[in-house]
DNA sequence: TTGAAAGCGCTAACAT
DNA sequence: ATGTTAGCGCTTTCAA
């Protein structure tokens, strides 16, 4: 069994197609779609009736080519395999779509990996893009660097030191602060620190949250206590272990990847939360949710970082001023994991 | 700190200040970049150097113009809150993304909900795509009607009922049924099964790959140990309790959030994998990997399925036959939860 | 093998 | 308030 898609034959109609139709010209038909240039209140409905009935659409294409903008904006997703496992992007990439629908723009995605940018390379240099909105940040960031050389208008959801980018992020590093200042409040001095990818600027951040509580308490910071890259099973497993072994009071996770593994891992060893040690999480998923006890985390409302960047891009596509720097909140959830 | 975006002053390059400079016409140059048509293979070489040289890139938003074509494809992602939480949207993508720009198309993506497609005729009457993958398929499918209604080339990665739809899906029941019967052959009389949502027709797939595996061994089907739509953490642990006054000897879970709902469940409740009941999904992700013992689950290539989409939805539109219905395969992955 | 010219559908100066 | 006209950058028929 086999299909062949066929054309429709009857051809679309167009602006003079309406302009002939009531004896106008094609200039004004434009003028009363786009709202634009003084137009008769009575001709304007005229057009706009039938525009109705007719169920005409402007073809966007023929706009593009003669605004030389294409109402569509660039996300770039990274493409590195253990980051499509998490629910992140995904929900940014919901916000993003909603907000420029509501703003008669489209969303055209493309993936890089952390060398990889030919694929961002594309759509800029085939003028299929507006702007960019970059969906994290780098601690060696290609794409930023390609689209300021490129000048093109793109926002990062993130930080960065370059303070030539615009940049949303929520506030990681005050909310990991603020969590482990929570906890060391409670009485705790030992706290072990599960990191994720440092080349991921957001885990740069979430460290310095946990250095700073301990800063600020002028408490001494344990290094033996702090693994970078727990990028995988075993390496979870292994610092799950030196913690353990150097009886931490609480073991803190990264992200929810990261998190979940070290809660199997104590399972495994039949190490009970929170009694033996307390848990909790830098970021909060529908993964982390059915534990029992529940864990202490972090909550980001992460479409909405990525409403905010699609505005902030258009906004700046647009010419209007943007602030450089937008920092949205976050929220403690407190549970029994941390008891 | 704000910061606003100032265009580029130098102007873009375009066709016809290659044709003056190598003192050609516009439609040499057309010819040459395109391929088509007669044209010598010496003048055809001096407009290449010449591109290469100035790094000249065609306006494709002209070129689509011209031709009618966007060399755009849709994407239509659940917007479905409990969707983001899985990767197989996201791997989908990302499958989709490179085999299209691998044929010179690029990705627009949308969202849809069961009810609401407004955001999928945005793109459409818009004339932003030129055909659409739908990633999902429905019961009451909606979007699928509307592409049809409209005469729009599309494909589904999914099954339907439906015969004129361009189908792409990995073996679902089959898997299904393999796994079912797998466990049926070793001994095992009473399989519970925790069904997902309904009216997705990948869970009446993996309903029917259960029941067909009980049929061909001729064993009865008790209906009290199958639950459908188990949407949530309560469902879930309500119905895993259910299943464990029922003595049955293995919890079959439609998917990973299931599975892990099932199995924080089940270690809260103290019951052991597999000692005490035994456990598989049919679908595996990252957040099972981390759990121990580890959970035996059927596995599907969804980079695979997405490319083989987008691959057979640009041959739609180019105009080719296209196979109806692709199956692509499944691995089982026996671990030991179910040993 | 190459070129002239019309056209894709819309916008925007510049008239009137 | 409305119309004329010249593009936007590329493709494509038709002619040379």
């Amino acid at each position: 069994m086999s299909s062949t898609y066929k054309k429709d034959a009857h051809k679309k109609m167009n602006i003079s197609d309406i302009a002939k139709a009531l004896e106008l010209s094609t200039t004004t038909i434009s003028r009363a779609i786009s709202g634009k240039g003084r137009i008769g209140e009575a001709t304007r409905e005229r057009v706009w009736a039938y525009i109705r009935e007719n169920d005409y659409r402007p073809n966007i294409i023929a706009k593009s080519l003669a605004q030389s903008k294409t109402f569509n904006i660039g996300v770039v997703l990274p493409a590195d395999q253990n980051l499509t496992e998490t629910p992140f992007f995904q929900k940014c990439l919901l916000g993003i779509t909603e907000m420029a629908a509501s703003n008669d723009y489209d969303v055209v995605v493309t993936t890089t990996t952390e060398t990889d940018i030919t694929l961002l390379q594309r759509i800029v240099e085939n003028h299929k893009v507006d702007g960019v909105v970059l969906t994290r940040t780098l601690v060696n960031d290609f794409p930023a660097k390609y689209l300021e050389e490129k000048n093109i208008p793109f926002v990062a959801i993130g930080t960065t030191d370059d303070e030539k980018v615009i940049q949303i992020d929520n506030n990681h590093r005050s909310g990991c602060k603020e969590l482990t200042t929570l906890l060391l409040n409670s009485g705790m001095q030992s706290i072990g620190l599960l990191c994720g990818d440092q080349n991921h600027v957001v885990n740069q951040e979430r460290y310095q949250g946990y250095i700073e509580a301990f800063r600020d308490k002028e408490l001494s910071i344990k290094e033996e206590l702090i693994f970078s890259n727990v990028t995988n099973k075993a390496f979870v497993e292994k610092a799950v272990e030196s913690l353990m072994e150097d009886h931490v009071e609480c073991i803190l996770c990264m992200d929810d990847l990261i998190c979940s593994r070290a809660i199997y891992k104590l399972m495994e060893d039949h190490v009970s939360i929170p009694n033996q040690v307390k848990v909790a999480s830098f970021y909060n998923s529908a993964f982390l949710e059915s534990h029992n006890p529940q864990i202490t985390a972090l909550d980001f409302d992460v479409k909405e970082v990525g409403a905010v960047a699609a505005k902030n891009l258009m906004e700046l596509i647009s010419g209007k001023e943007v602030q450089k720097k937008t920092l949205l909140d976050y929220s403690i959830i407190l549970k029994a994991s941390t008891k």
